[in-house]
RNA sequence: GCCCAGGUGGCGGAAUUGGUAGACGCGCUGGAUUCAAAAUCCAGUACUGCAAGGUGUGCGGGUUCGAUUCCCGCCCUGGGUACCA
């Protein structure tokens, strides 16, 4: 074999790994590059295809910087602790650690097969308690801030002490839960418990009752962005409501910094969005509307708009179900109706609020409230299509403004104002923020944009509200009740959660005797024996002691999985520091992510948290930078192709001999052949039809006399089974392994085609495990090496987009390692390189190369890329090139795409092993490329007619004249005379006739 | 519904600031080599037409000497989101 690449790529693993060729040195001298893969999950299932999609990508444009000098940080671990591990471990008692284990040993073997350039001696993973220790530091340390809006930055729980002390909290902004005012002296006069609990919600990570969405089926609590369409991300299980006591983290108060940090990032467009909307700022105005017969100022209801502008179209409000106001404003004639509608409601999942947005529901509270500008009454009522967690949980409802307001009053028949000039409302509302307002007093005359700030002064100047930004993002549920995952490093003393001072950090998981909940429902902590926290001795102890006094509980939930996801970016720098989660030296010579790659699904889960926590340890001064993630690179996914054969079904067979007709297969040209006579109506195919032949061939026989379809229109002919991808090639079915692969189908009859094959149909559709479509990259390393691979899935197309997986082409680009191979090789595989200058051809098609390929690499345009490199083989190859010195040059190129070959190559050229990697990346010199002529394409309005070769410095006046002297411009011209004529010069000539 | 991305041969895709649409690869067709096959090499391959030519980048308009590229309207596919006041 000439290009034996089984022996060159296992060869360099080897070398690379034994001298650590690839790692990353903390040198302040050569500037920095820090590429980074999102992290992976190792599930059991192991990579296909799809998964080194982004880390070749990434893979190939670290070796890129290295080649350009830079000292590249390329670093790998795993987030190992997560759910699949524990339902895992619930269903065979194997300890998740043992699965995680043996799965990140099978990640590690098939990443090692790709040839990536990791710096392995800096892997991280989440559930190692050298990692979860600093974790569990960062919670203490998000426990022990607070967050100052006045200043917009993250303080010590001890400044706000300070402030409360001396002035309590009336003049402090700070981002919290707390509803109460108090004076320095009534803070002074609180209890413990009392100022522990008011610190609670002030707290960044604070304990507190609030709705979570809790999936019974998995037994444990869920982040919103974990819940897709009221059922859970992993599993699809139903989600309820629940109130339960659980931390959380009060990332609403980065809410702002989250969104206006977006506009420096070198994200997409995609991505910012979903991000922007995740956050969903608002900005409008609070507004107090008093109720009638209530002079208490404490039953003032709350209500929050974007549209101060429309306060005179205001014609009832609309309370949440669950306002507290319900029970006191309901009359007694409309109670019974009131409280039945709260508790149907009440009943409802969230997920079935979405499903009925259709359906209008509400009740009449029959009390009012008076318009704070017209005195005038307001009825109260209340709809579930007001959200009790968003805003204040109370809506001014305006009619002509809002289409669900309008669909409501529209509903119940109530009064619809209007506030626009010359605007027609009687069929929807009008929701465009233009126009201009009519019948509204003060404002009427004034433009929406006018009128919105007007409206705002108003109600500031009355003091019945004031301007206001709300946020749809809610606080982050921080406590899972599951196993696998960072322990909480808290007790509970007097029922308030102390931390575990961080001295004696980490706080290991616990051994259990099973994983599942315990039978009072407590999580599967509760299970353990050893889980108590003794003060004196400052270690974990077994429960018998706990007495309150100097032994207490501990926390029986772990962290989500996001915990040790949001700052791993980070360790990476610094990985086995045992005093700091990173140094400061360290995080200021790497800092943040230069290129990030991964999948778009993180969008509003990991990216946004990751970034909080980087905002927040910026705040603290531990690190110096706010932002994680500088740019970023989503890979599409990889999609399936998978493989179908037809099992004949909805056919009668009229047979002569009562011949049992089952298990019948069909191929694709007799698929559609059936479906089109299906399709034409013909129910019935006789003896002289060709499939009723075909069946009568196959059977030996005369034996079929016609067969009848199904003319059920729904009715499917046959039906599409899918079949392992493994047993078809080129659609072409492996008939032997077929009838082997079930039990079912050895005696399975086949229909083939006219060549004596069976064809199968396919479709594209998302890799998995039960369409039998994935398509592992060990198979394929195996099959054509790890280099063809890696140039292959790049070749597929943008790395951007999601593609179909088809090896169909994958020879083409193996075909293109050989012939680079012959490129060094005589026909007897002797390596025969030339010292003898290069040609110009060759030059020529080596700067190209240069020029194209820094060009793709800068535009992370890895398709083209591979491509190029074709043309130039396919170039020098025709020239005959074996120059060393083109040689050299191209090899330095391609060794990112394709290291082992290259460096194989280069050993071979003469130079020292694995020293490719530092070499320089060839400079671009476009004196090679000056062409000393043009061909000019001659266009006639704009169609191209001809070409003709001019010399390429040739002026403008002198390209126009020589053209229209031409015969074939004469003759195209047809006796016309030009009108215009455009020369640009090296581009085109365009004659206007 | 709203937001975002995309729509180019038989297929994956290319065309970087508006300038020869279909690079490169697959597949297919024909040929060379071979006892034969594989591999390799050569030629062809958007559609239509015998040809000259005509038509072509989802559809309909527009700007321009010239549009896959810019503008307006629409259709389709994929992703996100969903009573957010």
């Amino acid at each position: 074999m000439e290009y034996n690449f089984r022996e060159i790529e296992s060869k360099w693993r080897k070398f690379w790994a034994e001298n650590q060729t690839f790692k990353a040195e903390d040198n302040a001298l050569k500037p920095k590059y820090y590429v980074l893969d999102m992290f992976p999950y190792p599930s059991g299932a192991g990579l296909h295809v799809g998964h080194p999609l982004g880390y070749i990508a990434s893979d190939i444009f670290a070796r890129y910087k290295r080649l350009q000098g830079f000292n590249v940080l390329h670093p790998m671990g795993y987030d190992s602790f997560g759910l699949p591990a524990e339902q895992y471990a619930i269903q065979t008692g194997q300890h998740p650690d043992k699965t995680t284990k043996e799965n990140i040993a099978r990640y590690r073997e098939q990443l090692d097969k790709i040839g990536f350039s990791f710096d392995w001696s800096r892997e991280v993973r989440t559930s190692n308690a050298d990692y979860y220790k600093w974790t569990q530091w960062i919670f203490t340390q998000l426990f022990d801030c607070w967050y100052n809006n006045k200043t917009q930055k993250t303080e010590r729980i001890s400044s706000l002490i300070h402030f409360f002390a001396t002035l309590g909290n009336s003049s402090i902004d700070a981002t919290t839960d707390c509803e109460l005012t108090f004076t320095a002296e009534e803070w002074n006069g609180f209890n413990h418990e009392k100022k522990e609990a008011i610190l609670q919600q002030y707290r960044l990570a604070y304990l507190a009752d609030s709705w979570v969405n809790w999936c019974p089926a998995l037994g444990t609590v869920l982040a919103n962005d974990e819940v897709i369409n009221g059922v859970s991300e992993r599993g699809g299980h139903p989600v309820e409501q629940k109130k339960m006591r659980q931390w959380s983290m009060r990332i609403k108060a980065y809410a702002e910094r989250l969104i206006s940090g977006l506009d420096g990032l070198d994200w997409t467009d995609s991505i910012k969005d979903q991000q922007r909307n995740w956050i969903g700022k608002s900005q409008g105005c609070s507004v107090n509307f008093q109720v009638e017969g209530f002079l208490d100022t404490e039953k003032v209801i709350e209500v929050f708009t974007t549209r101060p502008d429309t306060i005179f179209g205001v014609s009832f409000l609309v309370l949440a179900p669950e306002h507290p106001f319900v029970a006191t404003l309901t009359t007694s004639e409309r109670k019974d109706a009131v409280e039945s509608y709260v508790k149907a409601s009440s009943l409802k999942t969230e997920r079935d609020r979405q499903a009925n947005v259709k359906n209008i529901s509400g009740e009449f509270l029959g009390s009012y409230a008076i318009h704070p500008f017209t005195g005038e009454k307001v009825e109260l009522w209340i709809g579930d299509y007001v959200l009790a967690s968003y805003g204040t949980g109370a809506v001014m409802a305006v009619p002509c403004g809002d289409q669900r307001d309008w669909d409501f009053a529209t509903h119940f028949g109530l009064e619809i104002k209007n506030i626009f000039k010359n605007i027609d409302i009687s069929e929807a509302a009008y929701t465009e923020k233009e126009g201009v307002i009519a019948d509204s007093d003060f404002l009427s005359g004034l433009t929406v944009k006018e009128a919105i700030p007007a409206a705002i002064n108003a109600i500031e100047e009355k003091q019945i509200g004031k301007g206001k930004t709300n946020f749809r993002l809610r606080d982050a549920v921080f406590s899972r009740q599951r196993y696998w995952g960072e322990p909480f490093p808290v007790y509970y003393k007097d029922g308030l959660p102390h931390m575990i001072d961080t001295r004696y950090l980490p706080v290991v998981l616990p051994e259990v005797e099973n994983y599942l909940p315990t039978a009072d429902g407590q999580p599967p902590l509760g299970n353990a024996a050893v889980w108590a926290w003794d003060t004196v001795d400052n270690q974990v102890v077994d429960k018998v002691n706990i007495d309150h006094k100097t032994v207490f509980p501990l926390e029986l939930n772990t962290m989500p999985g996001w915990a040790g996801s949001s700052w791993y970016f980070l360790r990476y720098m610094d990985p086995h520091n045992a005093t700091e989660f990173v140094s400061k030296e360290k995080v200021a010579y790497w800092n943040n992510v230069d290129l990030y790659i991964g999948g778009s699904e993180h969008a509003t889960g990991h990216l946004l948290y990751a970034r909080f926590w980087t905002k927040f340890l910026y705040d603290l001064g531990y690190i110096s930078f706010d932002e994680p993630f500088q740019k970023m690179i989503n890979q599409g996914m990889i999609l399936g192709r998978s493989s179908l054969v037809y099992k004949a079904s909805n056919m009668t067979f009229e047979t002569s001999n009562q011949t049992e007709i089952s298990n019948l297969f069909v191929s694709k040209f007799w698929y559609n052949y059936l479906t089109t006579k299906k399709n034409s109506k013909i129910f019935k195919l006789d003896k002289d039809d060709l499939f009723v032949q075909k069946m009568n061939l196959i059977l030996g026989g005369e034996i079929v006399n016609s067969i009848e379809l199904d003319s059920d229109p729904i009715s499917m002919i046959c039906s599409p089974r899918h079949v392992d991808i493994s047993i078809v090639e080129n659609d072409r079915l492996d008939i032997e392994a077929f009838k082997n692969s079930r039990e079912e189908y050895k005696n399975a009859i086949l229909v083939l085609e006219e060549e004596g094959i069976f064809v199968c149909g396919s479709e594209v559709e998302k890799m998995s495990k039960s369409k039998f479509n994935v398509q592992t990259p060990d198979e394929l390393v195996d099959k054509f090496g790890a280099d063809t691979l890696r140039m292959y899935e790049m070749f597929l197309g943008p790395l951007e987009q999601s593609k179909p997986w088809d090896t169909k082409g994958i020879n083409g680009v193996h075909n293109f390692l050989r012939k680079l191979w012959r490129l060094f090789h005589d026909h007897e595989n002797n390596f025969v390189v030339s010292d003898d200058a290069p040609s110009n051809d060759s030059l020529k098609t080596l700067h190209k190369t240069i020029q194209k390929l820094s060009q793709d690499l800068e535009r992370f345009s890895f398709n083209t890329g591979v491509s190029n490199f074709m043309i130039a083989v396919n170039e020098l190859s025709d020239q005959k090139c074996n120059n060393r010195s083109i040689l050299r040059e191209l090899l330095i190129m391609l060794s990112p795409y394709a290291p082992h070959i290259a460096e194989e190559l280069w050993e071979k050229l003469g130079y020292e092993a694995g020293s490719i990697n530092v070499a320089s990346f060839p400079i671009f010199n476009p004196e090679y490329l000056v062409e000393s002529s043009f061909s000019y394409p001659i266009s006639f309005n704009g169609k191209v007619r001809f070409s003709v070769e001019l010399p390429a410095d040739m002026s403008r006046e002198d390209v126009e004249a020589h053209v229209l002297k031409l015969d074939k411009t004469t003759q195209y011209l047809e006796g016309k005379t030009p009108k215009k004529m455009i020369v640009v010069p090296g581009r085109i000539v365009n004659i206007v006739v």
